[in-house]
DNA sequence: TTGTACGCGTTATCAG
DNA sequence: CTGATAACGCGTACAA
């Protein structure tokens, strides 16, 4: 089904189908031939070809959602649901991606999908960001990141997670706290913006760097782990952790090592996954209301990519980070 | 950067930079044309316009992988990201969709990545299917479903995880069993799938229907449901559950009713996510080496995307779905 | 107010 | 054995 279909089953041009359905403005079509236009797509089930679009505009309607790819809980589930959702109705729509991606990867899905924007649920180091530029792509909204932020680029929850965990801990009392993420075999540029919010917060308390435990995904690998980091790191009495999913991992290590949480051990998470009240004890976290944030991407990516020249927030600030107590702290 | 470009560099023709990047079979063209080609693209760091690609074939080179939109743990994350790697070598990439969608949502993904394939790892139902057929997606890979397979879909698993948590909960002398699956608004096609084969097993201890639970994702509400649903089944003593997840949820809010695990309710999940062992009792569940059947899945794709005209097997079996005994059954 | 014609980058057909 | 050239479907400048 083409647009000269179209326009020949409702006695048209093909530029007038355009014209119309596409409502381009300057151009003075009686509303009589709009409808014919209009019926006539519908009738015919009318779908314009992606990428025939994409050639001629020289860029396509989809945005890139980077997920984690250490898996992915409904919380996180739910956000890309309803950004998927806000993009729609803007007239993009959405696929996800593992992250991080290796250069090789990245590439690759520039190539493939030519995203004209990038939400990205992880951070993002300066490489990628910069390989996301150069491949043309409009908007990029993630996390952490070392340098500055472009002015293509929006950053959100930065800190607001390390520094909440932080204070939360410093409120309990810990002096020392450590950073658990995953072990993996690169760096994620989120798990180093996290530790560098930790350390803001407890060096007003004395401490001048945050160790950090790198938890293999294997229950066993990582209860071993746990326990020789524990040794080498006696003044650790708490840990911050990436996310929930690891926080529950670090619980149930303790747990079979007779650890106990929290007295010895004090562990507090991110992001409010469901695992939280699952394990015992049940873990206190960090959440956001990051569904409310969602709409606003949404708004951001529409107005960067309708609009290339319009100015967009560098930061977002995370304002709703707040603590859920549980019993791990 | 573009083909004419290279061309230009390479002093040759854009037909000839594209025989030789192609390796189009019936040309013949000396080795020294093709290396300075060759050469001349990689200085230029050239890369095909996939957009261009698409209009002049008619199709894309993406496959669409469909996860759970209840979220999903490192388990399928893992065995995306294999399909992943597979693909990639083969010249086809993959992007992940929350499933399942309505028909909307399913359209728009059909237009905007128009993929060449379709790898679920949740079921498909047959409306779905024949939408993904109508719009010239070449294969689909899914679990169950409830015709029988088209000429170009294959399905897996389809019984499999069912009758392997059957079979483990009557060896622990069940004779009444019930499913327990997300609450949601639309049914997944794979927890019928399920809940059937959960059936044909136990048909042969005379259960004559599988009694199904849907439980809310939030723990109070599913407490709650979990409590009403054990009093209007009193002949139940143990529930298979989708996947490990909803297993998990089901442990803990027995635990907080004050129902025995697994002396009052048996609890099977499937799939074995790293949850399994974070709860307690650990989960006992149902996992397959559902990664060595990744690299069958790159491969069939590959073959149905260059030869439209090959035979597909209608069904790969789960040869390998076995029970893992934890302390929930 | 509407239609014609061109170009986006690629691949396939068909002369040379 | 090689290389012009047309065509894929769309959007838009310009002509009618």
């Amino acid at each position: 089904m083409t647009g000269s279909e179209v326009a020949a089953a409702a006695g048209v041009s093909p530029a007038t189908v355009s014209y119309v359905l596409n409502d381009t403005p300057g151009q003075s079509i009686p509303e009589s031939t709009r409808t014919r236009v209009r019926e006539a797509a519908a009738r015919l089930g009318y779908q314009p070809n992606a990428a025939a679009r994409s050639l001629r505009v020289g860029r396509s309607d989809v945005v890139v959602g980077l997920v984690p790819d250490t898996g992915y809980s409904a919380t996180f589930s739910d956000l890309m649901l309803k950004l998927s959702r806000s993009l729609s109705e803007l007239g993009l729509s959405l696929v996800l991606h593992p992250a991080p991606l290796d250069p090789v990867r990245l590439r690759e899905l520039l190539r493939t999908i030519d995203p004209v924007g990038v939400v990205a649920l992880t951070g993002l180091d300066d490489d990628t960001v910069t390989a996301l530029q150069a491949a043309g792509v409009r908007v990029v909204v993630g996390t952490a990141g070392a340098g500055a932020p472009r002015a293509w680029e929006i950053r959100f929850g930065a800190g607001e997670f390390g520094a909440a965990q932080a204070q939360h801990l410093r409120s309990r009392g810990h002096e020392r706290i450590g950073l658990v993420r995953w072990a993996r075999d690169f760096p994620s540029a989120t798990d180093q913006g996290r530790a560098a919010a930790l350390l803001e917060v407890m060096a007003v308390a004395g401490q001048t760097h945050i160790p950090v435990l790198d938890l293999p995904a294997d229950p066993g690998a990582a209860e071993q782990a746990l326990g020789v980091w524990l040794r080498d790191e006696p003044a650790v009495t708490a840990v911050a952790t990436m996310d929930d999913d690891v926080a529950a991992l670090v619980v149930s290590s303790a747990d079979r090592l007779g650890v106990a949480v929290p007295d010895r051990l004090a562990v507090v998470g991110a992001y409010d996954f469901p695992v939280c009240t699952l394990v015992r004890p049940a873990l206190s976290t960090v959440r956001a209301d990051l569904g409310d944030l969602i709409g606003r991407f949404a708004a951001i990516i529409h107005e960067a990519v309708a609009d290339a020249g319009s100015p967009l927030p560098d930061r977002i600030a995370v304002d709703t980070a707040r603590v859920v107590a549980r019993g791990s702290t």
